[in-house]
Formats: structure tokens, C-alpha cells, sequence
DNA sequence: CAGCATCCCAGTGGATACTG
DNA sequence: CAGTATCCACTGGGATGCTG
């Protein structure tokens, strides 16, 4: 007998074909949070362990301490970072991966890959399209 | 003797330990592309063959041309999309994924696993998150 | 059919200054 | 230290109308 097909994760050409090209599904909302500017830097920073504020500050040197606040909210919202206050004078705030945010990590680093690996042939395609275009 | 670690692809840590987080690196490019509303959307589409600008518009019910053609336009200068045009009357045009947009669609997939996987995680994070703002 | 041109709005993100 | 508050510029992206 055939499983019943909603019950398993959606493979990306079943997703497509299923509807789930609009805002209701999932991949949207998850691509809208990884498109975002600083989202997977962070993500991927406090993958190397727990920091502090002002260490992901330093660890992410061109974000603005307005993007870096909002950025580690929604990650917090969204369940993928815990924020740890500790109550000392002055306070430290400990920002970590919650074990959705660690399992997101090794999707995260396929897709890191892939960059690494076609980011020359890319350069090369865009140079080739931009000569076409003179 | 230890390879020298530049010449194999990076892991996520080794990224941005070696200052990969600004706008020098291949993630930050991918990231980008793969953050936009579209892109995405549209590769998995002609992941499932070869498809007509029309087709396409079907497909993708709520895209604007305007932003068809510009993330097709996009995608082809990177080297993912391939566009054929047959000079019939009136004019066909014919878009395809290349083999490097082809090596794309696995870690999408990877990611698109995720993404159904931890949807209901993360929608119950923002509830929670939400609700204590009350 | 497969676009390009134009206008316009909303959201994203940067700079700066101030606070518990 | 770890934020909040304001203001502002840029651009992504939608709507509409025209063309080879």
C-alpha cells in the first residue's frame, strides 16, 4: 500500500506541486528568515558555542547593534536561539542555539557547501553575461 | 603534513572564522539568491522540466511578470537558468535549468526537509513567544 | 507570446543618540 | 553591558500600460 503523502516531508517538486507555492507553507516562511541579512551569520557564529552581545558584536563587525537586537528576536521568536539574563551589575545576556536552531545547522552547512563549490563557476556565468551585454 | 585548508570547500565555523562574514564571501551571494521571493520558487519549478515564460506564470499563480523576467534575467547571469528562444511566430522562449542550477536543487531539498520538519516547532516558538508578550 | 518602461509603496536595514 | 528610540535612505517588489 502507498503511505498517505502528507505525512512525510515534502520533497521540493511534491511542495511545488502540492500548492505550497504561496505563503502558506513552510519553506517561504523558513527562506524568508534565511534570506535576510544576518540571520544565518548569527546562526551560524553562535553554532561555534554560547556569546555574549557585545562577543557576536565583535564576532559580526559590519552589523549595527539596531539589526543585531532585532536579527537575535526573531531568532528567539521563532525558537531557533535562547537568551540567557544574568542578573550581575552590569547584566550579560548569553544568546545560544536551542536544539532547533543546532538542527538546523547541518542543512545550513549543505547549502554552505554548495556555495563554496559553485561560487567560481558562478562568477564565471556572470562575467560571461555581463561581456555579452557591451 | 596538514592540507592547507583554503583549497577544500569551507565549513559553516571555518567560514566565518576566516572572515567570511561580510560581503567578500560566496554564502553571502547564495544567501542572497536564495532569499529572495522568487528564485527559489522558480528553480524548483523548472526543476521539474523545461519550461515556457507562460508556463512559468502559471505556475508561480501570484508572480508578476515584472519579477519573472527580472529573477529569470537573474538566474540566467548566474549561471543556473538556461533561456532558449525559437524564433517561431509569435516568439517561444523556453527556460531550463543548467547542470550548476541542476547541483542546486539537493541541498534545497535538504532544506526544504528542514523547513517541513521544524514548522510546527517554530509556530508553536512565536506562540509561546507572543504570548508572553501579553 | 514574451517581454520592457514607468510609477509608487512598504519594508529592510543603516546611523546616531540616549538609557537602565 | 545590553539594549531602546528616532530618523532616514535604499531597494524589493507590485500594478499598470505599451510593444516587437
Amino acid at each position: 500500500m502507498n503511505m498517505p503523502a502528507a505525512r512525510r516531508p515534502l520533497t521540493v517538486p511534491e511542495a511545488v506541486a502540492a500548492g505550497f507555492s504561496l505563503d502558506n507553507c513552510p519553506i517561504r516562511d523558513v527562506l524568508n528568515r534565511i534570506g535576510d541579512k544576518w540571520s544565518m551569520l548569527i546562526v551560524v557564529t553562535l553554532g561555534a558555542g554560547p556569546c555574549r552581545f557585545s562577543a557576536l558584536k565583535r564576532a559580526l563587525p559590519d552589523i549595527s547593534q539596531r539589526m543585531l537586537t532585532q536579527t537575535l528576536r526573531d531568532l528567539q521568536r521563532d525558537g531557533l536561539v535562547a537568551r540567557a539574563v544574568f542578573p550581575t551589575v552590569p547584566p550579560s545576556v548569553e544568546y545560544s542555539l536551542t536544539p532547533l536552531g543546532l538542527s538546523l545547522l547541518p542543512p545550513l552547512a549543505v547549502l554552505v557547501e554548495w556555495a563554496n563549490a559553485s561560487h567560481d563557476a558562478i562568477r564565471v556565468a556572470r562575467a560571461g553575461y555581463d561581456a555579452e551585454g557591451v
